[in-house]
Formats: C-alpha cells, sequence, structure tokens
RNA sequence: GCUCCGAUGGUGUAGACAGGUCAAGCAUAUCGGCCUUUCAAGCCGACGACUCGGGUCCAAAUCCCGAUCGGAGCACCA
C-alpha cells in the first residue's frame, strides 16, 4: 500500500465504542496515518431498529479520545436515494427482482436451488413493484428486493441474497420518510465505491459479506477496493452486548456507559488507560487472520509502561487497623512522589510521639510475637502483643526486613472501585490534594483518582 | 451438514510471499538472581513453540498433498 490511501471505519450507532472496536479503529488510522490519505467514518444507522441516537454522538467522541483522526463523517440514513438510485439501476439490468415470498419459503428454496416465482419477472414489473415498495404499500416482510446471482452457488448463504427490506420500526433520524431500507450488504458495496474507497480492513466475520458485495461490484463494472480481513479476538471473562449494557444503566446497575465493569472505551479511559495503549496493542497484533484471545497481562503491562513514570506515589491503607506505637519518636519525614523523578517533588507526612498509626489489617495479622518490620520512609517497630515498639537499633536491611506502608490515623477515608465490581474501603494520605489523575498506591497498584467521588478506580496493579 | 479461512512456547507476535544466515527472534507471564526504604519500575538469567503424516528438494517453520484441530458465515442484524 502506498500514496493515497481512503479507508472507513463502519460501525453502527447502535451504542459508544468497546474494546472491540478499537482495533478497527486503530488499524485503520495507523494505515492512513501511515500511507498518507483519508480515514471515513460511516454511520451504518439503516437497520433502525437497532439505533441509539445518542451513538451519533459518542462514537465520533470516542474516536476522538483515543486519537484517531477522521477526517469526514457521513451517514447512511442521509443517503437513502443514493441506494434507491443504484438499486433502481441494478433492477433496470435484471441483476435484482422484488420477491413476495414469505421468507421462510425464500428460505426453503434457496437451500434447493429452486427459483421463486418472482425471480423470472421484467425489469418494467420490478421497477413498478419496486415503486410500491419503497412508496409504503407493502407491509413488513411481504416484500423485498433481492440481488440475483446464482441458485446453484455452493455456498447457500451467496445465493440470491436480499438487498432491501421494509422496516417496521421507525428510524430515530428520518423519522417515517422511508419505509425501506437497504441491507447492509447492499449499502456498503454502494458506499465502499461512492467514497472511493481503496482498502478496507474488517474483521473475518465479514468474508463472506464480501463475496456476497462483490456481486455488486461485478454487475455495476466497478472497481473493488483491496479487502483484508483480520482474525477475531475472544475478549476473556464475559462479552457483555450493547443492548443488555443499556438496560443494566437503565436499571441502575450501571452507574453509566464509563461504569468501572465496562469495557466502553469511555470506562477504558476513565481508568486511566492511554490512547497509545490501545494503538500499541493493536499494531502489534497485526492483521494475521488468526484468531487470537485478548491478554490483558500484555495490554496492562503497555499501559504501565507508559503511566509509570508520571504516577505518582501515595500510601493507601485498605482494612485499616489502628496500632499504638509505643515510644514512637515524634517525627516528620519527607517522601518522594517518585522514587526515580525526584524532580516530581516530595510529599510529608507526620507523626506525634507514641503515636497511633494505621496499617493493613493484613499485614498486621502477618506478624507474629517479636517480629520487626519498616514502616517504609519512618522508622523499625518491633511486635508485641496489641501494640508495636519502637526499635532502639533503627538500623535495617531491605532484604532480610519487611517493608510495610502505614499511615497517620486522621486521615481520610477513601474507597477504590475495581473492575470485578468490587470495593476496597481504606484510608488515604492526606497528600492526595496534591495529586492529579493516575497514581501508583504503594504496594497496592494504579489507580486513577477522582477527588470529588472520595475514590479513585482501579487500573491495574 | 454446506461454504470459506486459519494452525510458531501459557498468552501475544517475528520469520513464510522471494526455501539455506532459524538447533527459531521479541514481548508478556512464571521462576531465580541483582538493584531498590513499594508486592512498581529497572538490570541479568532460566523456562518454554514450528499440530500430525506424506511429498518436492542438496536443503522445509517456510513450497505441495492429506489428516486432525480451531474459527467465521450460512438472518427481511451490522
Amino acid at each position: 500500500m502506498k500514496g493515497h490511501v481512503v479507508m472507513r471505519l463502519a460501525p453502527s450507532p447502535s451504542g459508544p465504542l468497546h474494546l472491540g472496536h478499537t482495533r478497527m479503529a486503530m488499524l485503520n488510522d495507523e494505515y492512513v496515518s501511515r500511507y498518507g490519505g483519508e480515514l471515513i467514518l460511516r454511520l451504518e444507522d439503516t437497520n433502525p431498529a437497532n439505533i441509539d441516537p445518542e451513538a451519533y454522538e459518542m462514537i465520533p467522541q470516542d474516536l476522538e479520545n483515543i486519537g484517531v483522526k477522521i477526517h469526514r463523517v457521513v451517514i447512511q440514513s442521509e443517503r437513502m436515494e443514493i441506494y434507491y438510485e443504484e438499486a433502481r439501476r441494478l433492477i433496470e439490468s435484471g441483476h435484482a427482482y422484488v420477491c413476495l415470498c414469505k421468507a421462510e419459503d425464500m428460505r426453503k428454496l434457496k437451500l434447493q436451488s429452486i427459483a421463486c416465482p418472482h425471480r423470472n419477472t421484467t425489469p418494467e414489473q420490478n421497477e413498478k413493484l419496486f415503486d410500491d415498495m419503497i412508496g409504503g404499500k407493502f407491509t413488513p416482510g411481504t416484500a423485498t428486493l433481492v440481488i440475483r446471482t446464482d441458485l446453484f452457488h455452493p455456498n447457500p448463504s451467496l445465493r440470491d441474497w436480499i438487498a432491501f427490506r421494509i422496516s417496521p420500526a421507525k428510524h430515530p433520524r428520518t423519522g417515517e420518510k422511508y419505509y425501506a431500507f437497504p441491507m447492509m450488504n447492499f449499502s456498503v458495496a454502494v458506499d465502499d465505491h461512492r467514497l472511493g474507497l481503496t482498502h478496507v480492513l474488517r474483521g473475518k466475520d465479514q468474508l463472506n459479506n464480501t463475496d456476497r458485495q462483490r456481486f455488486i461490484f461485478q454487475y455495476s463494472n466497478w472497481q473493488m477496493p483491496e479487502y483484508y480481513h483480520y482474525g477475531m479476538i475472544s475478549l476473556p471473562g464475559e462479552k457483555l452486548k450493547t443492548s443488555i449494557i443499556r438496560k443494566g444503566i437503565r436499571d441502575g446497575k450501571y452507574s453509566g456507559w464509563d461504569d468501572v465493569r465496562l469495557n466502553t472505551v469511555r470506562a477504558l479511559l476513565r481508568r486511566g488507560y492511554k490512547p497509545e495503549t490501545f494503538r500499541r496493542y493493536w499494531v502489534e497484533s497485526g492483521l494475521r487472520e488468526i484468531d487470537a484471545s485478548f491478554s490483558w497481562d500484555i495490554f496492562n503491562s503497555m499501559n504501565r509502561e507508559l503511566i509509570d513514570g508520571t504516577s505518582l506515589r501515595l500510601f493507601f491503607v485498605r482494612d485499616p487497623v489502628p496500632v499504638l506505637v509505643k515510644n514512637g519518636p515524634k517525627s516528620r519525614v519527607m517522601i518522594p512522589f517518585h522514587p526515580e523523578h525526584r524532580e516530581l517533588g516530595f510529599r510529608e507526612m507526620h507523626v506525634g510521639g507514641s503515636p497511633t498509626i494505621l496499617i493493613q489489617a493484613e499485614d498486621w495479622n502477618g506478624m507474629s510475637e517479636g517480629s520487626t518490620v519498616r514502616l517504609k520512609d519512618l522508622y523499625n517497630v518491633e511486635r508485641s502483643g496489641d501494640q508495636l515498639v519502637y526499635k532502639q537499633n533503627q538500623e535495617f536491611n531491605p532484604k532480610t526486613m519487611k517493608i510495610i506502608h502505614w499511615l497517620p490515623e486522621d486521615s481520610g477515608e477513601f474507597t477504590v472501585l475495581k473492575p470485578d465490581g468490587s470495593r476496597d474501603d481504606g484510608r488515604i494520605e492526606s497528600n492526595i490534594t496534591l495529586v492529579n489523575g493516575t497514581s501508583q498506591f504503594e504496594r497496592y497498584g494504579y489507580v486513577t483518582i477522582e477527588k470529588e467521588r472520595n475514590s479513585a478506580l482501579f487500573l491495574h496493579r
């Protein structure tokens, strides 16, 4: 591929983008920016029953937020006259006919390679029937426009396929202006040609559709773009359908499209994934036709590499246990916000004499009587009954002594919400007022802070 | 069942089109070590793969055939 390419992203506006969509978005964007050209966002809204009006806004926003540059937006429902025009042309040349069979009859006949009674009609008859069809003279399910292919084609799904049907649903954008809508295979072929696409990258699930669309290109004497089909990616865990999520939001199960538990672009960005992470991951995955499974390990590792240098460190104590430190001296310590980037500044912590501090229940329970630990950046303490005692010997060897983090007793309450739906409640260092965005809670993991909610979203370890 | 596609370590990939430099590179995960006042990052090391069987060839991960396994599609969805 070289020179000026024209490519497209063709989602249906049924909801915002999710993790799976970012692959086609990144790959197409990557090729366009690499070879120079134009990327078209084509919203495929020819099935009125499957449209979320808000998606017309959400999809371009999501793309912008992950750094995909769109040069032009095309909405298919605004191009109905074009589809009608091309349909009439194919009827005229005898490549399409109006079929009045019931759906199940048509299916049966096709499987047996038998022509239905409507297949052998004249273009003139079909023109009239098509006008009636788009003019609203048929009820839904009683008439379709069919592309005549080959009834003996070995692949039954390529035999005489449907190009137009009547939709019973009202279209959110065109209202009741249109009754007969093109099927995806028809509008895609017409638009791929009319928009001047040079290359199309799409999933392997479109393989049969490419073959169907090929008939339109042949009948019309159009040059076909180069089609590439990459393998399917299986996302581990439950894969939520957009319609289920929408219902969950309506029922209050999810806080919105950016709920921590979701794999939508908005949720992932909110948690702290970088646009560059999506790009790196998908570019590395490439265009192989093999099916693969998505690896959160690798995805997270790529993201960690991008955020680590700027993630300020803080202490978050989950399940805090208050413990008295007997003889602990009054102290004021300065701790770097990032161990390798002192230029990011220091945070200050102080405790009074014989203070009560907060440590994690897990760490407390792990301490046996008489064992010594280092309170990170503070001092050594030894367990004695239900309290800690300041050690006279403050030398310590990080190889042999366990280091735990801690907080002054008056630290504020804080919660971390996790993608699995659980939450960790605890206390946060007061210096959180100085930190924005993605932070690393030491010995815990990376999170993205939302101060106004007094909580953070868990990103990854 | 039919049509089409594919097969490299636990996972993701490079190499295949133009056979030799591949006793197979990289990343991630795991394990061990170093470093480190985080269970992070960094550094070093270990582990671990060409689905199987034929064929062509001096030479096959790479080309051909078959088997097996896996996937997608077979909607008046996109």
